[in-house]
RNA sequence: GCGGAUGUAGCUCAGUGGUAGAGCACCACGUUGCCAACGUGGCUGUCGAGGGUUCGACUCCCUUCAUCCGCUCCA
C-alpha cells in the first residue's frame, strides 16, 4: 500500500477535498480552501467532536475512569479581542521575537538567545565574511548552555589556536547578549558555529501574531490582533459562564473557531497554515484532583481518534519531557499521528493536552506571570517595579458552596486541530487495493476509507440502467434518503463499475443500485465500499438500513 | 529565510527558437447491462505570473509567485 503524499495532496484537489487558496492569482503560501467534499468532511470532525465531547455528553453519569460527573458546556467568541489580553496570556512578548540568519552556515537564532564578548588573541587576526579585511578583534558568540566554555572554544576556533591556548586570549568587557549590540558591530561578529566574521543578517522581527487594525480610521495606535488561539477566549468568559449558566465545577468550556498565526514556514499541505481551526476544551477542575482529570482527558481524547479509525500504529500518546514543557505547564501530552510526510518513526501533533494549572485565570486576574528567582510563576515587573503587563483586576475565583471554600481552579485543555484531524482522516483513509473488473481482471482501486460517520458523503444511488422507469425509482430512493437528512449522491452516468469506483475515491460507504428486480419486486442492493458486499434490501427499508449501519452520527 | 527540484488541457505527462500534443477524464449519441466496457463524435489551454533578448519565446535571460525535498524555525 502507497500512501504517498503526493498522491494524496492530487486526489485532494482532484475530487474537491482541498483547494490551494487564491489558486488562480498564484496560490496564497500557508493558506487553503475545502472544496465541496473536505468541507463535508471537515464539517463532520467538527460535529463529531462537539457532539461527543458537548452535546452526547450525560452530566448526571460519570463516565468510566472519569474521577467523578461533570458539565460541558461551549463558547463562541470573537476572533479579535482586547490586546491587553495577548500581553497578559503570554502571546504578545513571545511572539515577537528578534532573529538573526548567518549566511555561513545557515542557522538562524533568536537575538536574544546569543552570548556574545569581545575577544582578541596577540596579534591574530579573523577573516572578515565577504570583504579582504582581517579583524585583530572580533566578537564571539555562542547559544550553547555552558556559554563560558562555549565561548572559549569558539574564539580559539576562530583565531586558528588550539585548547591550550586558552589562557592567551584576551577578553575585554563582560558576556552580553546580541540583543544589546549596535548592529553596526554585526561586521565583528562571528556567529555560532562560523569561522568567519560578519555573517549575520541584520535583525529581523518574527511578529507571529497576525496584526489587524480597527476603525476605518485606524492607525497603529488602533493595531489589534486575530486570535493565536482560541483558548483566551474562554478564559476572559470564565466569570460568565459561571454566573450565567449554573455551572459547578468540574466542568468544561469547549470552543470550535478560527486562529491566526504568522508561520514562519507554513508546509506540509494543510499540517502547518497560517489560518487555521482549533477545537478546544479548557477544562476547570479543583486542584487537587487536576491530576485524576489530566490522565482522564489524556486518554478520552487519544480513544477519540481511534473510534474514528485511526490505527493505533499510527497515532501515539507522548509525554512531554520535563525540558519540553512550556514554563506554565505541569504536565502536556501529544496526541501524534503518523503523517506520510514525515519520516519513519516520526509523528506530527494532532492535539496537545496540557495541565496548565491556574495560570490562565491568575494571569487574567493578576497581569502576566513569568518565573522568578525561586522559579515560582509571579507577575513580571517593569524595571520600576510596575507589572509589565496589567491584568484585569477582576476576581476569577470560583466558590465552592458545598466545601465552602473560594480558590482559583486548574485547567485540563485538550486542543485538537480541526484541519490537522482532517488531514489525519484523509490521509488514514487512502488506500490503493486491487479488485477484480468485469472480466475477472484484477484492477487497481484507490479507496477512501473514511470512518462512516466522517465520509463526506454517506451513500450513492444508481439506476443500473437510464431507462425502464430505473431512473425515476431511483430517484424516489434518493429523495427518501436526503429527507432523511444524508448526504448523497445520484449518478447515472457511465458503466456502473466506473460509478462505484468513483465512489470509492471519495469514500462513500455504501451505494444503492436500482436493478431490473427493482421494477419486479422493490428491492435494491445495498453495496459495502470496503468488502464489496452486496445484500438485496427492500426500497423502503433502504433509509433504516444506511442509517443503521452508519450507527450514531 | 537559505539551497535543490518542479510548474504545459480537469488529471498524469510529452514537446520544440517558427501554427501547442498524447493518454486518461468529461459531455452527446448508439450498443451493453453489477464493479474503471466498446464505437462514433465533441469540449478543454492567459504553456504559473511579470519583464527582457529576438523578425518571432512554451523554449533563452532576469524577476516574482506557488508546490515538493533538505536545512532553519515552530510561544
Amino acid at each position: 500500500m502507497s500512501r504517498s503524499m503526493e498522491k494524496i495532496v492530487a486526489l485532494c484537489k482532484r475530487r474537491g477535498f482541498i483547494f490551494q487558496n487564491s489558486e488562480i492569482y498564484g496560490g496564497q503560501n500557508g493558506f487553503w480552501d475545502y472544496g465541496p467534499l473536505g468541507t463535508e468532511l471537515k464539517r463532520n470532525v467538527r460535529d463529531s467532536w462537539y457532539h461527543d465531547m458537548v452535546a452526547a455528553h450525560n452530566e448526571l453519569v460519570a463516565p468510566e475512569s472519569a474521577p467523578s460527573k461533570y458539565q460541558m458546556v461551549g463558547v463562541e467568541t470573537s476572533l479579535i479581542m482586547h490586546p491587553q489580553v495577548w500581553k497578559c496570556s503570554g502571546h504578545y512578548d513571545l511572539f515577537h521575537d528578534m532573529m538573526v540568519d548567518c549566511r555561513e552556515t545557515k542557522s538562524r537564532f533568536r537575538l536574544d538567545q546569543i552570548r556574545c564578548r569581545t575577544v582578541r588573541f596577540e596579534g591574530e587576526t579573523v577573516k572578515q565574511d565577504g570583504t579582504e579585511a582581517t579583524l585583530d578583534r572580533v566578537m564571539v558568540t555562542s547559544t550553547a548552555e555552558d556559554f563560558e566554555q562555549d565561548l572559549t572554544d569558539q574564539a580559539l576556533k576562530a583565531f586558528g589556536k588550539k585548547k591550550k591556548y586558552a589562557d592567551r586570549l584576551q577578553w575585554e568587557g563582560d558576556v552580553s547578549t546580541l540583543d544589546k549590540v549596535d548592529v553596526e558591530q554585526f561586521a565583528n561578529v562571528v556567529a555560532p558555529g562560523a569561522t568567519k566574521a560578519g555573517t549575520l543578517t541584520a535583525p529581523r522581527e518574527f511578529n507571529l501574531m497576525m496584526k489587524t487594525i480597527i476603525g476605518a480610521l485606524g492607525t497603529d495606535d488602533d493595531a489589534a490582533f486575530l486570535r493565536p488561539e482560541t483558548a483566551q477566549g474562554i478564559f476572559v468568559n470564565f466569570k460568565n459562564v459561571v454566573d450565567s449558566s449554573r455551572v459547578k465545577l468540574p466542568f468544561g468550556i469547549c470552543q470550535v473557531g478560527k486562529s491566526f498565526r504568522n508561520e514562519i514556514t507554513p508546509r506540509n499541505f494543510t499540517f502547518r497554515s497560517r489560518e487555521f481551526e482549533q477545537m478546544e476544551i479548557e477544562f476547570f477542575c479543583r486542584p487537587d484532583e487536576s491530576a485524576g482529570w489530566y490522565k482522564y482527558w489524556r486518554d478520552r481524547r487519544y480513544q477519540w481518534y481511534l473510534d474514528l479509525g485511526v490505527s493505533q500504529d499510527r497515532l501515539i500518546l507522548r509525554d512531554h519531557h520535563a525540558e519540553e514543557l512550556a514554563h506554565y505547564s505541569v504536565g502536556t501530552a501529544d496526541i501524534e499521528y503518523a503523517f506520510p510526510f514525515l519520516d519513519e518513526g516520526e509523528f506530527g501533533e494532532l492535539e496537545g493536552v496540557a495541565h496548565r494549572g491556574d495560570f490562565d485565570l491568575r494571569s487574567h486576574m493578576e497581569g502576566k506571570l513569568a518565573r522568578n528567582a525561586d522559579g515560582d510563576l509571579a507577575v513580571e515587573l517593569n524595571d520600576d517595579g510596575k507589572p509589565k503587563h496589567r491584568g484585569s483586576g477582576k476576581d476569577l475565583t470560583y466558590f465552592d458552596d458545598q466545601a465552602k471554600e473560594r480558590f482559583l481552579p486548574h485547567v485540563i485543555e485538550p486542543s485538537a486541530g480541526a484541519d490537522r484531524a482532517t488531514l489525519a482522516f484523509i490521509c488514514e483513509a487512502y488506500h490503493e487495493d486491487q479488485q477484480p473488473d468485469e472480466k475477472g481482471k484484477m484492477q487497481e482501486r484507490v479507496v477512501m476509507q473514511f470512518h462512516p460517520r466522517l465520509a463526506p458523503v454517506k451513500a450513492a444511488v444508481f439506476p443500473l440502467i437510464k431507462k425502464e422507469g430505473m431512473p425515476e425509482k431511483a430517484a424516489e430512493v434518493f429523495g427518501a434518503l436526503k429527507a432523511a437528512g444524508l448526504s448523497c449522491q445520484y449518478d447515472q452516468q457511465g458503466a456502473i463499475g466506473r460509478r462505484y469506483r468513483r465512489q470509492d475515491e471519495i469514500g462513500t460507504p455504501y451505494c444503492i443500485t436500482i436493478d431490473g428486480d427493482t421494477m419486479q419486486d422493490d428491492t435494491v442492493t445495498i453495496r459495502d465500499r470496503d468488502s464489496l458486499e452486496q445484500t438485496r434490501i427492500s426500497v423502503q427499508d433502504v433509509v433504516a438500513e444506511v442509517t443503521g449501519r452508519l450507527g450514531s452520527v
